[in-house]
DNA sequence: GAAACATTTGCATGTTTGCGCAAATGCACT
DNA sequence: AGTGCATTTGCGCAAACATGCAAATGTTTC
């Protein structure tokens, strides 16, 4: 009810709510993206020295880019002894996608 | 045809295809944000002065964030006499995170 | 306990980014 | 031409970021 009444400024702070920089911030990155891709095309979790050769950087760095992608909710991150599996969250982030872009039309369709 | 073949590798080139940091990039800024949640709750097209209010920096950045995000495809510039009018491509917008989403899930249920 | 291994963290460095200010550009109006 | 307004661009600076290397942490195996 009521949707459909011309209300900017909720929209606007709808908008602001389910847009993430920070989750932009942890895609944004190529090396990330990289791992993002790897790991979405693998169906097992993948330790730190796997998603280092995808990206041709020091697996230190691979670790803190996947400590960025943990800390956006973008990566599970299992301890399984010595090493660390890695998979992504897909189902959380197509939905994430998904809201924005819902968010955006319902803007346009009230604005 | 053949969609359903395991093929982890060209999931992974799809992926990264559809995954574009640049377009993170440009959305991965709190004030661009800003601009972009308030393009969408506005029916018109906003000038650079009117964008300057939502964020609380100088006009100037606000101008160059407006490029930022012009080249990412993510607003429109038309220009009008002497001052700009800027809106976003919320169409677009919304269907390149659909196809991010939908890239995401495919690969899923590849691998 | 010691050695080997996977990962994380501290540190130094070069690069990028966002910002304000001031100057430059472009356009309208008289 | 000249003045005023909207926007862009050049410049300098401070903060944030990505990276490699080396040291530290935690874990398995002998």
């Amino acid at each position: 009810m009521s949707s459909s009444k011309s209300f900017p400024g909720k929209c606007q702070q709808s908008l602001a709510d389910h847009m993430r920089p920070d989750l932009f911030k942890a895609l944004c990155d190529p090396v990330r993206i990289s791992i993002v891709a790897t790991l979405a095309a693998q169906a097992e979790s993948q330790t730190v020295g796997d998603l280092t050769e995808c990206c041709g950087i020091d697996f230190s760095g691979v670790s803190r880019h996947l400590k960025i992608l943990r800390e956006a909710g973008v990566v599970n991150a299992d301890k399984n002894g010595r090493e660390m599996l890695y998979s992504l969250k897909t189902e959380e982030l197509a939905e994430t996608l998904h809201a924005m872009a819902d968010a955006l039309i319902g803007c346009r369709d009230i604005a």
